[in-house]
DNA sequence: AAAACAAGCTAATGAATATTAGCCTTTCGA
DNA sequence: TCGAAAGGCTAATATTCATTAGCTTGTTTT
């Protein structure tokens, strides 16, 4: 029963580790403690495998970010959730965003996996850029044109704002993925970058 | 005689289409259009034909950043090439250095092979980040720091500064790495982008 | 001109590896 | 209690692939 679960969590771990194609079926029927034919009675192939990790991730990230999307469904109605933007909350955002990514078991052996995968196929391409890029950018971006709408951020394009706000902790995040041990001048510079936002984009009078 | 670069270069192209492992030596022997065995008399392996290519980049690239590190050795002894900083030359110059590495032929599939090898291998991992992410951040800093210098730009945290200007360029070249028929949005985000930044951090008394 | 070398080829080798066949044991519903 | 399904195993298979051996041919060096 949860041999086929424990079949995807190796595989994944494995795959995040060294990329598909160099890992055999035998090592990841190692990592489970069966024997490698064994695996064909709860997958049909090594590719089926690796589609039930995408089936998997795309249950959870459907949970994660159905979470986060407000849902009150209208964005400007739970505008009052931001009367108090300090900028302590704009850091923990960002902090709490970037260790959520750099930290979480399954999030991060999956992007390491896709990272590797993402040219060998259209699709995996486009779910890269999706859940790294394009998800997080019109999130950030919603949210700054809420704050905006408030008063409490100056009125820019949040397009841009987004991108400001996101693109260094997406480069930090990256870099943090090949050399971890760099986590903490990563995270160092992240809350300067984010302090810097704050001072350039938040209205002055409301400080 | 160049057979030995014409290998190089097919393994290049095919090992940035499809990674290392998925690439067979046939294959890149019939891109030249020799026999496998052939390409034997040239490279005593594969990897070793993975190694030339990392040498060929190694001195592409140092003859690229020779170039750009002010052959003039002192930077401050150089301020007086920005005097006249406009946001149309920050523009060029992100645009130009998106553009550069976006399409010169070599950086761009080197650049993909080296982001679906990064795992494999802690030196790669280094050589990654060193050339797409502490090379420029460290060079844009240092351009920041003479800006501010010169009293034309503000004075703030340059690591802070370059990675504000650098970041989103980076997301956006990834992106482009993945979805090069998005290069048109990409490039107007980059460019609002800049403005953005201009508007920043350019000091106002000498708009 | 002869020897040596460079660079190609075909054929062979040997290892790795995904997958299948077929067998055995345990579990469990009828 | 019996039959069948679930889930494990060993052994076999077939394919792919990197690499080597050894031959040939044209060019270069002496």
């Amino acid at each position: 029963m949860n041999t086929k679960f424990r079949i995807l969590d190796a595989a994944l771990t494995l795959f995040s580790e060294k990329g598909y194609h160099t890992v055999s079926v035998a090592e990841i029927a190692d990592a489970v403690g069966i024997k490698a034919p064994s695996l064909y009675k709860h997958y049909k192939s090594k590719r089926d495998i690796f589609n039930g990790i995408l089936s998997e991730m795309q249950v959870r990230y459907e949970k994660q970010t159905a979470a986060l999307q407000m849902n009150g469904s209208n964005p400007t109605a739970d505008a009052g959730i931001f009367s108090s933007v300090t900028e302590d909350s704009l850091i923990q955002m960002g902090i709490g965003l970037f260790t959520y990514f750099l930290h979480d078991d399954y999030v991060c052996r999956f992007r390491k996996m896709l990272t590797m995968e993402q040219f060998h196929d259209a699709e995996l391409a486009t779910l890269y850029t999706k859940q790294y890029a394009d998800d997080p950018l019109s999130y950030q971006s919603q949210i700054f044109s809420m704050l905006s709408a408030c008063g409490l951020f100056r009125t820019a394009y949040t397009d841009v704002m987004a991108l400001h706000f996101y693109a260094p902790l997406y480069l930090l995040l990256t870099l943090c993925d090949r050399e971890p041990e760099r986590e903490q001048e990563a995270l160092l510079l992240l809350e300067q970058h984010i302090k810097q936002f704050n001072l350039i984009y938040k209205k002055e009078n409301t400080q």
